[in-house]
DNA sequence: GCCAACGTTGGC
DNA sequence: GCCAACGTTGGC
């Protein structure tokens, strides 16, 4: 069981998106840079919970947490020339880019910010903060268990 | 294999 | 919108 986390431009896809899928459930695709590519090919596993972290965007922090439901698959938006994400260089036989499926566990009645989180002793080595452009990351239990206590929600204190 | 040029990310 | 950081590309 790993702990990750997935950063998104919520005017592409917010925890708000993936709480309003019919299914719960939404395709993290679009990873288009090669560590997140293997974090997510070689490490990522069903089950694994996931910070959902909104970039680029007035309230820039952790606004909720999702589950990994899916191993890693061929991302298809790589193979759609209708896509951004197309990459005609990629093919059905040796598809370069993966995805997983992730479903809604909760969204924060507050996402907790950036400039929070950079005040907090236990989050001081988060990746987040040396590796800053890296979309799929790795949390440790204690980033993330602290990250949902000072959110409010304290349902994880049980259920973890 | 080096490295300059270029493109993208993402906080502010 | 700016700009620093950093990933990718391509010439040599």
């Amino acid at each position: 069981m790993n702990y990750w986390l997935f950063k998104s431009e919520p005017e592409e896809y917010s925890i708000d998106d993936l709480q309003n899928e019919q299914t719960g459930m939404g395709v993290w695709d679009g990873i288009r840079n090669y560590q997140a590519r293997n974090l997510l090919r070689d490490q990522v596993e069903v089950g694994d919970l996931v910070l959902f972290y909104h970039s680029s965007c007035r309230q820039v922090g952790v606004a909720g947490v999702a589950r990994v439901v899916t191993g890693a698959y061929a991302d298809p938006a790589q193979f759609d020339p209708q896509s951004a994400y197309f990459d005609g260089k990629s093919t059905q036989a040796a598809p370069r880019w993966v995805c997983v499926d992730v479903a809604f566990v909760s969204k924060f009645s507050t996402t907790l910010l950036l400039k929070q989180m950079k005040q907090i002793p236990e989050l001081t080595e988060m990746v987040l903060f040396k590796q800053g452009r890296l979309s799929v990351q790795p949390v440790t239990e204690l980033e993330f268990t602290t990250i949902v206590e000072l959110a409010g929600e304290k349902q994880y204190e049980t259920t973890l």
